[in-house]
DNA sequence: TGTCCACAGGAAATACGGGGGT
DNA sequence: ACCCCCGTATTTCCTGTGGACA
């Protein structure tokens, strides 16, 4: 008996190696590759020509740089996903090493506000980042930290580039955190300050103080989504890379561009498509097919509505139940008061304080928003004016979306409401 | 043609919570 | 530790509305 076990574990372990295809995932995730592996992924994508406009673009900026002249600040706009980080930090690395051939003084920040931060957070992550100041959780006022930065830097001559990427992410007081980068800094110290920014907000700047802006001289270039070509390149690139050779259909490559292209040019949802549907062959034991394509794409497009579901507001839950459950009793015709009632019952039964109907009225808008719902005005005649509610997304989505609900209020089974 | 339903959705008021100053 | 301020969430109040029905 023991000898079939061994041979049971050896021939799973055989045939699980003869079916891999991801030979090594690191190219398919850029987290888990090194700064200089995802610059040598890059190099070879910009030298088939993707970029190549923004490259001329950005680097013609930087020019005057070389002849001892100062580029104005940059602002690099476009969707997630269009590289535009990764890009500007690689772009910058060249020019530093330029510089330093040149023997031109030249040092760059790269302030990330991947996440809403306050005016005091921001500027005491670039102190940081200077290693002008500690770490604060409060208790040291915005002034300290302005002076701090302005003490580092004053020593230093030369080029001083900050990127402050995602630079709308500053949730309070965006303007005295621009003020003091724009208008303050550069008068108080030798060097020459260039700043970059990029957002996915066309008019980020917008919002600033008018005063502020208006003496913000900055150029701006924007990245286009990724078009079929561009992702079928960089794919292919990832595809040498990651996965074992011949392990694919004819077509996958041009397909996962196409699907990509046309929802979103995405170059990481790409990949990220590209990995599902190579798992999804792994564990069916074949080669990566057209079809492991469309259920990976399907795969995620039920996990975008799990996750975005699952990590909202348990009143947007709740009103998505209702509106579910709703749903199945009356396909048809299914209004806010009726709805309203469902959700009231449902909060009920897990003890959450129903919110008012007007409130109600705003979640449905919301989910109809996030493509959960079709929620359209309708008109009844004497019967009212409502809101029409038609669940928008498939069968199988459904059914997952309510055992998710129910599971984040703590729940298994579908709730008994009472009355 | 006027009425009236059952809400939509705007605006103002209010509640709440977290961060920063003292 | 305490207070104040400010941004956000929610409630309250209100006016508007399209079409069935009498």
């Amino acid at each position: 008996m023991q000898g079939s076990v061994h041979t049971l574990i050896r021939t799973q372990i055989d045939k699980a190696t003869a079916n891999a295809i991801v030979r090594n995932p690191a190219y398919l995730d850029d987290e888990q590759l090194s700064r200089e592996g995802q610059f040598a992924v890059l190099t070879e994508i910009f030298n088939a020509n993707v970029r190549d406009r923004e490259i001329r673009d950005v680097s013609s900026h930087f020019a005057p740089m070389f002849q001892n002249g100062h580029p104005v600040h940059l602002s690099v706009l476009g969707k997630t996903g269009t590289g535009k980080t990764i890009t500007i930090l690689y772009l910058l690395h060249e020019f530093e090493e330029l510089c330093r051939e040149r023997r031109i003084p030249f040092r760059q920040y790269h302030l990330d506000l991947c996440c809403a931060v306050p005016c005091f957070r921001a500027l005491n992550n670039l102190a940081c980042l200077m290693g002008a100041s500690k770490y604060y959780k409060r208790g040291i006022s915005l002034d300290d930290l302005m002076l701090a930065i302005e003490k580092h830097l004053r020593s230093v001559s030369g080029y001083v580039t900050v990127f402050i990427d995602e630079s709308d992410n500053i949730r309070t007081d965006a303007d005295s955190f621009y003020k003091f980068l724009i208008k303050r800094l550069p008068q108080r110290i030798e060097g020459k300050l260039i700043l970059v920014f990029a957002s996915n907000r066309l008019n980020w700047a917008d919002n600033l103080d008018p005063r502020i802006k208006s003496c913000l001289k900055m150029r701006e270039t924007i990245f286009d989504p990724y078009d079929a070509t561009d992702l079928q390149t960089i794919l292919e690139i990832r595809v040498t890379k990651a996965l074992r050779a011949g392990m694919m259909d004819e077509g996958v490559v041009p397909m996962i561009a196409a699907l990509s292209s046309r929802n979103h040019g995405d170059a990481r949802k790409a990949v990220d498509l590209l990995t599902r549907s190579a798992q999804l062959a792994e564990k069916q034991c074949q080669h990566i097919t057209l079809d492991a394509v469309r259920q990976a794409s399907e795969e995620i497009e039920r996990d975008k509505y799990v996750t975005l579901i699952r990590t909202g507001p348990k009143h947007l839950q709740a009103a998505l139940y209702a509106a579910l459950l709703g749903s199945e009793k009356r396909p048809k015709s299914l209004h806010t008061g009726d709805a309203y009632l469902l959700y009231d019952h449902f909060c009920g039964a897990v003890s959450l304080r129903p919110l008012t109907q007007r409130a109600f009225s705003d979640l449905l808008s919301e989910l109809d928003m996030y493509g959960f719902i079709r929620a359209r005005t309708v008109s009844r005649g004497r019967y009212g004016r409502s809101k029409e509610i038609h669940i928008a997304v498939a069968a199988p989505v459904v059914a997952e979306l309510k055992s998710t609900i129910l599971a984040c209020f703590g729940m298994v089974g579908p709730v008994v409401t009472r009355r």
